[in-house]
RNA sequence: UCCCCGAUAGCUCAGCUGGUAGAGCGGGUGACUGUUAAUCACCAUGUCCCAGGUUCGAGUCCUGGUCGGGGAGCCA
């Protein structure tokens, strides 16, 4: 008899019937003549009841000896029960061990997060982790829909790259055959206006490397982030693209997501749900006023640690974005404001609940002149900036962009105090593995 | 690179002013027809991170190291 082979987030289509369930075994409990087993398929968990009048004795002794992790077939009908938390559970008939687990490493009691992340490749087995991986799925796939509908074309950009982009952060290094030394990228934005240039509106969505030494919840040495860029679009325009985006991918993330962000990782939705453009925009003279009103002493001129932006962005019910930061601060390819040459065409924006930037980004410098000085100042190497500079000698217009850190964002909208947990593999300064 | 904290059973931890190691979970055995981190009884389990030092005696105190955690800077 061949029965229909059922996911457990499928289950109510198949109330009363016979089905198979593949998965694995995720706790187990017994009471006499009763063994619970909690088994789940990737998809949810289901509680299967072995009863002792229902199979074979040598079966039921079996079902008291799983361990945790052990992957199974079950075979049973579907029950609707009122005590589980699913709404059905399976009455069992048969039960076929695939592989039996033993001395599986994370037991359901607490554990330390060195020790979780260490077995990180089992972790991710438990309610929690999938439920991130789900968010982190669904963030992406939100972003990706955003920009295909409203007109943008994707464009990857290159991983290894000759030099620096932006001359500020460290970077991993690479040996490339005979053309020496390469690196990993740490940004996309370079190549993203060569193909604003070609399209119009283009995004890239990729990893991205900084081999800086920091050792903070807010980083990764490998993260992944999202770049658009746009031709003829102010320092304005890219705001109000930046707080559409992250609302739709806020509401999107509620809708699919908002019972599991409540029910399993605890997280307030209300603070979410007021994630709604417009998001409130000040200066960062603004800031500065902002910050040494609530007793920071913040200079003009400094740049935002971690403990000022959580001040600032205290402030407000939903992201804010600062703009218009010190042009020392930004990178060499920002434009300087026509009204104020002190202050670059920059913003950044800031998540609630001391998630800190989430968003960086701004108008680029379009004139050819302008640009090749500002690589002098910076001291960059102006062979590596020539393709780049060409962009301004053929047919230059106004344009700006952003990056958006998808790590930072899901940790945000699940609430977690560690990046490490926002994605599937962390690495970081002090892990490369599993 | 800097600052703070930590390392004891498979895991999470306790271990007082220095006297020779212990609880929960997990594992094993048994009891129970409704458990939700089930409960109850019994059983087994240690390079107390490493190397020196002080001491009659070190898990405990001192010095150095290793590894890890948190934070800063930098950034998304």
């Amino acid at each position: 008899m061949a029965l229909p082979v059922v996911r457990i987030a499928d289950i109510a289509q198949y109330e009363n019937q016979d089905v198979e369930l593949r998965g694995w075994l995720y706790s187990r409990r017994s009471s006499g003549k009763l063994h619970f087993l909690q088994l789940r398929d990737g998809s949810g968990i289901i509680q299967a009841v072995v009863f002792k009048g229902d199979v074979s004795p040598e079966l039921f002794t079996q079902a008291d000896h799983l361990g945790q992790e052990t992957s199974l077939l079950v075979r049973g009908t579907v029950r609707k029960d009122a005590r589980s938390p699913l709404g059905f559970e399976l009455g069992v008939k048969d039960l076929q061990v695939v592989h039996a687990a033993d001395g599986y490493p994370i037991t359901p009691k607490e554990h330390g997060v060195a020790y979780l992340m260490e077995n990180r490749h089992l972790w991710l087995r438990s309610t929690r982790q999938n439920v991130i991986l789900r968010v982190r799925a669904t963030v992406v796939k939100a972003i990706r829909d955003f920009f295909d509908n409203d007109g943008f074309t994707l464009v990857d950009a290159p991983i290894f790259t000759p030099a620096a982009c932006e001359g500020t952060s460290t970077l991993f290094e690479v040996p490339y055959f005979d053309l020496g030394q390469a690196y990993l990228t740490q940004s996309g934005q370079l190549y993203m206006e060569a193909a604003a240039m070609a399209l119009g509106k283009a995004y890239c969505f990729g990893p991205t490397f900084r081999a800086e030494k920091s050792k903070t919840r807010r980083h990764l040495t490998e993260f992944w982030m999202v770049e658009p860029e746009v031709a003829y679009m102010t320092l304005e325009e890219d705001m109000v693209l930046a707080e559409r985006l992250v609302s739709s991918v806020v509401q999107r993330v509620l809708e699919k997501h908002g019972a599991e962000l409540k029910g399993v990782l605890e997280r307030d939705t209300s603070k979410l749900e007021a994630v709604k453009a417009p998001f409130p925009r000040i200066t960062y003279s603004e800031a500065i006023e902002r910050l040494q009103k609530a007793g920071h002493p913040a200079q003009w001129g400094d740049d935002f640690g971690g403990d000022e932006e959580t001040v600032l962005a205290n402030q407000f019910d939903r992201p804010v974005i600062v703009h218009r930061y010190p042009t020392d601060l930004k990178a060499f390819y920002f434009k300087r404001d026509p009204a104020n040459p002190k202050v670059a065409l920059g913003m950044d924006v800031l998540a609630p609940e001391g998630y800190g930037e989430i968003i960086g980004g701004g108008q680029r410098e379009d004139d050819l002149a302008t640009l090749e000085a500002r690589i002098e100042e910076h001291h960059l190497p102006k062979e590596a900036f020539g393709w780049y500079l060409d962009l301004r000698r053929y047919g230059s217009v106004p344009h700006a962009g952003f990056g958006l850190g998808v790590e930072r964002t899901v940790g945000w909208l699940c609430g977690l105090h560690h990046v490490r947990e926002t994605i599937p593999f962390a690495r970081m300064m002090e892990r490369i593995t599993p």
